[in-house]
DNA sequence: TTTTCATATGAACAGTCATTCATATGAGGT
DNA sequence: ACCTCATATGAATGACTGTTCATATGAAAA
């Protein structure tokens, strides 16, 4: 990400209605913490992370063998998850368990699957 | 994107768990596509082209212009969002006027946005 | 305390992607 | 036909990130 040199000597063509969205968008604030949010959520192994635990509670290496990855792979993501705090855990003696940690999560995931499998056919072209 | 090599030397700790969850998970593809959605929706530039799509139809320049960037990183993105199949656009002359073309996103987009201001003062830590 | 096992973490690499600059397309007006 | 204006597109690049390999941590068992 880098700096934007305020561009713009665009030509603007419907002053009226940029005026009026422009007022009513979200905050920039807003809108970057919502894109990583959604930058979290848009990675295969993670959301196969998620999903695991959308039925389980489970450990690092059963999630690894269940989604046939390596343990560091999986640790890694789940230091992604747990920095964005939509994973918590919980130690018993050298095990750790991992939980969603984010109802909200469970339901923009559920959200996005359902829409892919209505937007049914149509695929994204080359 | 790699191909994984079968790791899977990982021990095993709660068999019958990892069993039982492997059959109720999501089929791969739908995953992918669930995943590549949210990749397309984690862009601070995207997310604020949806916004602002949002709240009214607009041609590029007016979004160049409203959004503070140079219509070529306008244009792009909306090519982005074009292949997904996540906006339309009507031609009117020498302007394009683009709208969102799916309903889901909109919902989706307004989950997220509500779960960041509800989860609120959790910043994420470096 | 030493060993073992589950998990975490750092460094490095490869691939991806957002952005910019320069230029092309293509419709309207003259 | 020419010029203008809105938009699209290609190439180049710098930044980011997912994955791997090697190693560290830290708890329990010996």
């Amino acid at each position: 990400m880098k700096e934007h040199n305020a561009v713009c000597d665009v030509t603007v063509i419907h002053e009226d209605v940029v005026e009026k969205v422009k007022k009513e968008l979200p905050r920039e604030e807003e809108i970057e913490k919502t894109a990583s949010l959604f930058k979290i959520l848009g990675d295969n192994t993670r959301l196969k992370i998620i999903s695991t635990l959308q039925k389980s509670e489970m450990c690092v290496c059963d999630i690894a063998h269940l989604l046939n990855m390596s343990q560091s792979l999986i640790s890694h993501q789940l230091s992604v998850l747990r920095n964005a705090r939509l994973v918590k855990y919980r130690r018993s003696g050298k095990v750790v368990y991992y939980t969603l940690d984010d109802e909200h999560i469970e339901t923009i995931v559920q959200y996005g699957l359902i829409h892919i499998s209505e937007s049914g056919e149509g695929d994204e072209q080359k």
